[in-house]
DNA sequence: TATGAATGAGCCTTCATTCAT
DNA sequence: TATGAATGAAGGCTCATTCAT
């Protein structure tokens, strides 16, 4: 018991540094975040950092780490739910765009892995295993939707739902990563007075996708 | 006359400098890309890269407003062909993504534009204006088609062109994103042999954007 | 009594620091070790290290402390013998190698012991008085031998015995040191296959030194 | 021409930054010197120092490379009289302990090398292939003087001369650390009046060595 | 007495930018 | 115009030491 509350106690502080490092991304970007900082917004030592972290980039592994749990805990809810595999899919979308625009510094944080991943500079640890699992269980929600959908005749089976999979889920993050940059929305010369915003946009994504892969008949 | 011929050189040196931070950023990535080693590809002295360039930064921007002017030649001759507004649509698309396979580079550099956009923190200037100019334009021809097919009956008129034609630019972006990750398409736990190769990927998703807007009346 | 039994204690822990202390330093160098691993090794707290000693250079002064107690054990034996001088000084001289090839962490400490001392950054302490006091005990047997030699007529009478004996000693240690640093041995282009091993290396010293000083009438 | 003044003044900044490293040891130790510092003694930005150093190592290398160079040139001239054996093996020791005498850094510096040497964490370079070549020059000139006087008559022959050399050598370096440390030399409680200095110690080394090894006949 | 979490000074190193030539 | 040597702020990280428990 009484170790228990030490790892209790350890594990917070472990929190604490992820939360205060998702703070100073969100204040100052993903690049200007420094340990100097993060430190100072932990009210922590900069030394302290290392007590819970081997380096910089663990941090934001576990950052990833934490924000795609978080994920997949809501998209495994609905992947349970009794519904047709369009619905399913449907709402997997909707959670996803709900959760990053909650969580923004959680989309950087996964572009971070991934840009690790890519070139090969992942020293192999608990973080990184955890990470890439979480990485494939998203996937894997998306793709089950995709084959219930066309077991259950709500989706055509026009296509390999793992492709199918991989595009809907990088398409996805492509709207998200733009529709996060405020900015892009007043980049077209919109004279129209309708709303522009974030969810409305999103919404209509999603119309297309469903529309895209639905069936018809 | 002879202050053309001055300027003229001038452009030509500035293209120099702009094509090796491009082969730079090409072999080492885009973090890893110094001046030192774009001035050392153009066989030109450090300093002379801030005759032409502001600071670093410009650099990247000028990549970036090289790179969306090259595009949106390319797309501009698609819009004046006599077809449909889906056919259209479908030609920018693929135009879209065989220059990103082509030219990865501006990838990187259209993202740290949007980044630096997003954060607010670009000093207005001739340069950002000009790639300001051209990311509207390549969304207006986006626009185009999408009001072109509505009037001609090839794409459902059921969204706002302008919010239709944001999201499929920016979902475009994100699976070309993934498909220049190549470890991600792995990513998923795949048993099947089929060719899961970035070709087929981008043909699906095109298909299943154009099956998401089209009219099928 | 009870007070004893308590002392004891803390003199088993202090020496069980020591031990940890000397066998981290035998794995990593001496420049590698840190508290850290020293506490590891003796199973210890960090912070308990610091209630034996005041600080990481009290715990090599004491590394030190051990070692000349210890060799000057031996070597008060030798003195004790009923031999002639020139026979005391060889078995001082085999004993002392002896001492160094089988701990060689004890030659590392003297050096860091001197080097403070070179340095004037010693603070005076019981610690480094016993320090100072082993080293010239040292000395003293090899002064000693060299009297006690010149008295029985086997050490020729031709230098005094006290800068004698310092040569000796410090010409001792630096072949010592050598003998330690196996690339050396190696470094000289030799091309004969006859072993040039630690043991060859310094029965030749000995050889070289006895010629140098013995009485040969 | 041009460039080789260019080049000029590349080798008089080196030879500054070794200067001032070579200062800053000297008056704070090998372990207290920082970049920093050294960057301070020699007048430069800190960042100057990597325009002429890989890093701090390749500092104390040079120092090494330096220091050795210059001894070996001294005892080059020697090795070239016309004189025996012996009497050459006796300046070559005179001449190396006047030197470290007078440069006791360059004396910490080849310890460095060799600690490096031995713990295999050598990059190989231009710089340590020199340090090597100069290490093997000055043993050879030891061995030299040894084959000579086996040869005229003036050493005795009764030891393999590259181990013989190699004793001396190893000798030579601690007497002379010894005598560096100038708190030692009181460390003898020594009663009498007569000077203990330096250099007379040093001519009672070589005149030990000198008896140990020469011919008596 | 014993602990180990917390500290922060200080280390080496990088690199965009400047400026004398 | 062109240069590249020089700069120094800033970064990530280590580790001896302290102190609340």
């Amino acid at each position: 018991m009484r170790k228990t509350k030490r790892e209790r106690k350890k594990e917070i502080r472990r929190e604490l540094i992820i939360d205060s490092a998702v703070e100073v991304i969100r204040r100052n970007g993903f690049e200007q975040a420094t340990m100097n900082e993060i430190a100072r917004e932990a009210d922590l030592g900069k030394g302290t950092l290392y007590l819970y972290f081997r380096n910089k980039a663990d941090i934001y592994l576990a950052i990833n780490e934490r924000g795609s749990g978080l994920l997949n805990q809501q998209l495994r809810e609905i992947i349970l739910q009794n519904k047709s595999g369009i619905e399913i899919l449907d709402e997997l979308g909707n959670a996803y765009l709900r959760f990053i625009k909650k969580n923004p510094v959680f989309f950087m944080a996964a572009s971070y892995y991934e840009n690790l991943l890519k070139n090969n500079i992942l020293t192999e640890s608990s973080l990184t295993k955890e990470c890439e699992k979480h990485a494939k269980e998203a996937m894997t929600y998306i793709v089950r939707s995709l084959q219930i959908g066309i077991q259950d005749g709500s989706i055509r089976n026009s296509h390999d739902p793992y492709k199918l999979g991989l595009i809907i889920w990088s398409a996805s993050r492509g709207v998200v990563h733009a529709a996060h940059q405020s900015e892009i929305l007043k980049s077209a010369e919109h004279s129209g007075s309708e709303e522009m915003d974030y969810a409305s946009l999103l919404g209509i994504f999603i119309d297309v996708l469903r529309s895209g892969i639905k069936n018809d008949q």
